[in-house]
DNA sequence: TCTGCCATGCGATCAATGATACCGACACAC
DNA sequence: GTGTGTCGGTATCATTGATCGCATGGCAGA
């Protein structure tokens, strides 16, 4: 898992610098052998494929954004974190609008897995929302609504570089989203009691487990806090 | 603005059955041609360029769009056509994913308008509800929320298929995103009431104008409910 | 009616690019 | 020392976007 070939992350690093200044977002496979100094078999033997040097190139994005999250997180309040966890993300897309959209938009074949752990991610800053009892939803399902429309809010943004200069747009997004997945501190009694205090529990295990129980008993237990957060 | 080519019909529908049928969302600009009978030049004739073609499919896939739009819409409560719409639109990504990211998703050159026009039918829409005082935000500040939200989530969908069969996702990100931006039948009350007042009849005004004002009379009304819908 | 023009389409071809077949060199185990 | 396998290079192929120059045919005007 180390991944330490210098050749192979020569090329990446050369296929990224061209994919950011490029004007039509595409590469040629040809340039980057160039730009390190090798004949293109050695890309083909090393990824397979141009599709396999994309989804290096992309999961290689992740890493990046990954480092840019590390970096900042963690406040103390997770709510906080959340919101700079939005911005961060616009930030991201505006600084690197060509490898963003390698890795948040579709593509048919993508083997990549960057949007998946950048999912993954945003879940964790959810879990860690939901141990402080800040949360409505299951953190899965947040992610996934709050990951849409931060994407789209991006490639909204991308598509109008103008956008960026003024927050409004993003904020309003951002606030219509996470008000519907966030328990406001005004109205913290909406809802089912029950079920928040459930999901809240739930998201304490899930971060730090339970010493006083077997594993077993902890197993049990979470499959009844499933059971009263299901619906 | 007839545009009644029938040459250069049939190569934009060629053009886009290829792109609906091919496994990596590309065309070939000599497939369309032979598909049609012609020869490569008059598709450079035609469109210059394979990019003005494809902007050309973009554009038809919008008047698709804007007919399914045409066909669905006004059932008397303009809310309720708002819901109907983001569902349309759910649906018409699930029927034609490559043509829909080809719409929807930035190419840095393209001079396709899709985008431009299916937000103007939004704006339509909302200025509808905001006609009744549904609207709590100026139209096109909440068309581009929405429309944000929806490309998000329809991008998401096309990613992962699956997610089509189960609507809650989509209506999750509806409702989050709806109860942003639409005035709540429960708290009508909320906000700034001169505000809103004066956003409603600004959208009547949009919508039929004032047969009892001079249109400078109009004009100036017109500027100063912006001056008052302003912050 | 004849003539010149121009719109329209085509065969041939170029250039760029993704991809591969095959060869040579070097390191290392036996 | 010889076989083996990894690694890299040269040459080449096939596809594809794009263009050049030519042929054809209809049509205005003498």
């Amino acid at each position: 898992m180390a991944e330490t070939d210098p050749l192979r992350a020569a090329m990446i690093e050369a296929a990224e610098r061209q994919l950011a200044s490029s004007s039509d977002h595409e590469i040629a496979t040809r340039a980057v052998c160039e730009a390190v100094g090798v004949s293109q078999p050695v890309l083909y033997r090393l990824f397979g494929d141009k599709r396999g040097l994309l989804d290096a190139v992309a999961d290689h994005g992740y890493e990046r954004y990954a480092a840019l999250k590390a970096a900042q997180e963690r406040t103390g309040d997770p709510v906080a974190d959340l919101h700079a966890g939005w911005d961060g993300h616009m930030a991201f897309a505006q600084a690197n609008p060509a490898l963003y959209q390698l890795m948040f938009t579709p593509r048919p074949w993508s083997h990549s897995t960057a949007r998946e752990r950048v999912m993954d991610l945003l879940v964790a800053a959810l879990t860690r929302c939901a141990a402080v009892g800040a949360l409505k939803l299951e953190p899965r399902t947040a992610a996934q609504l709050i990951l849409s429309a931060n994407i789209g809010t991006a490639l909204d943004h991308i598509a109008r570089p103008a956008l960026f200069d003024d927050p409004a747009p993003s904020h309003r997004m951002r606030d219509a989203v996470f008000s519907h997945v966030l328990a406001h501190t005004s109205d913290r009694q909406d809802g089912d009691p029950l079920r928040t205090a459930a999901l809240r529990l739930r998201a304490q295990l899930q971060l730090g487990g339970a010493e006083a129980l077997e594993p077993v008993e902890t197993a049990l237990l979470q499959r009844w806090l499933e059971r009263i957060t299901q619906p």
